[in-house]
DNA sequence: CTAATTATTTTAACCATTCAGTTAGACTAT
DNA sequence: ATAGTCTAACTGAATGGTTAAAATAATTAG
């Protein structure tokens, strides 16, 4: 087994992307090639087809959020400690990595046809540990008796559309562009979902 | 001048669901023909091309949105107010037509670049919107200090995905799928929203 | 009112281009 | 020589868009 010269993780990352930017039946394999440096041909050569290539970006960047979200659950003592862990996780991973906020934002869109067997399985995953995380939160007392679901998709919508619109709010108007960097969306976020938008004392 | 026989609105409506399905690339103008019921030539005479049909089913969606805003700011009298008639009104829309949400999910994803200008303009409208909702409620004392920013993609994420997942969700677990009808998702949304998530008086 | 004429609407077939995927063979290292 | 790595050029199917002519409706002439 000789070495090979083509590195695999460029073209993984030029896939990411090129997926990220126009998801997949806009994404161009002559694209991600050009963009991977290397001819078409190799690109078959050492990964697969497109669908292949879809499936393993999304694998992969599935797999930064697990780990994300794995490790928040293990170093955290209870449900608010869990849930500031994990969005602040999800808020920094969001920001590295583009790429799986707007395959999932798609996906959502388009009711998860082009997804992959595999990736419906990770947000699954995901989905049942933010409900975990709620449940037990709402068991001990320390939530209120909210809806797990709605306060799960309330947490991935908002980071998902507060990171991904980020550069372009902050482009837009550089001085009331709202929060950008992870530790802004997440601060943000935890502060409107823990204490609510409404003053509870009297007012002044 | 004669009528037309062809209905415009049958293809506007079929446009609007083949791209809030596959996206712009993804859509296939045979495919709204033939959904329209219409030979494809037809839909070049009456309404013009892929992007024409694109704009024009964008621009539709705004309105449906933009119209529904402004009839709840009217009708309400204060920042508190407005937020909950706000939060039902796109509740309510979204979910009758999924398809803006789904588009604006996906431009969100792509950075905003199939988007034509005037859809750009709309959304820029609604933004203001709720950031003056927002603002107003922060000076008058009702809201805390919080960030508009952050509140209006929050409101805008969670309802989006929720509307856009509450299908999905029922047919995944019929029984534990969150909240699904507009008003199931409003409510979820704004109880989360103004009264936060974690119990605030001394735990029993 | 009917036939001829003109204008509008519809269709099937077609064209041009884009694009995923292939292939035959060149190059390189062992 | 042999096995692995790479490339330019190609192919076939899909798809956005066009067109020439048929069908239908509207208008006018007799």
């Amino acid at each position: 087994m000789s070495p090979k010269k083509v590195d695999e993780k460029a073209i993984l990352d030029a896939a990411a992307e090129e997926f990220a930017d126009k998801g997949f039946s806009g994404a161009r394999v002559d694209e991600i090639a050009k963009r991977a440096g290397i001819n078409k041909a190799m690109l078959y050569y050492h990964v697969g087809d497109k669908e292949e290539l879809y499936r393993r970006v999304v694998l992969n960047g599935q797999q930064n959020f697990m780990n994300v979200i794995v490790s928040s659950l293990e170093n955290s003592a209870d449900a608010a400690e869990s849930l500031t862990s994990i969005v602040k996780g999800i808020a920094e991973t969001a920001s590295e990595n583009k790429l799986l906020p707007s395959i999932i934002f798609r996906e959502i869109a388009g009711n998860w046809k082009t997804l992959p067997e595999e990736g419906a399985e990770g947000i699954g995953k995901f989905m049942e540990t933010v409900r975990a995380i709620t449940t037990m939160g709402v068991e001990d007392g320390t939530f209120r008796n909210i809806d797990p679901v709605a306060l799960q998709f309330m947490v991935i919508g908002s980071i998902f559309s507060l990171s991904l619109t980020g550069e372009v709010r902050r482009k837009l108007s550089p001085d009331n562009s709202g929060p950008v960097s992870p530790e802004q969306i997440s601060d943000a976020l935890l502060d409107i979902i823990s204490q609510g938008i409404l003053v509870k004392g009297p007012v002044k």
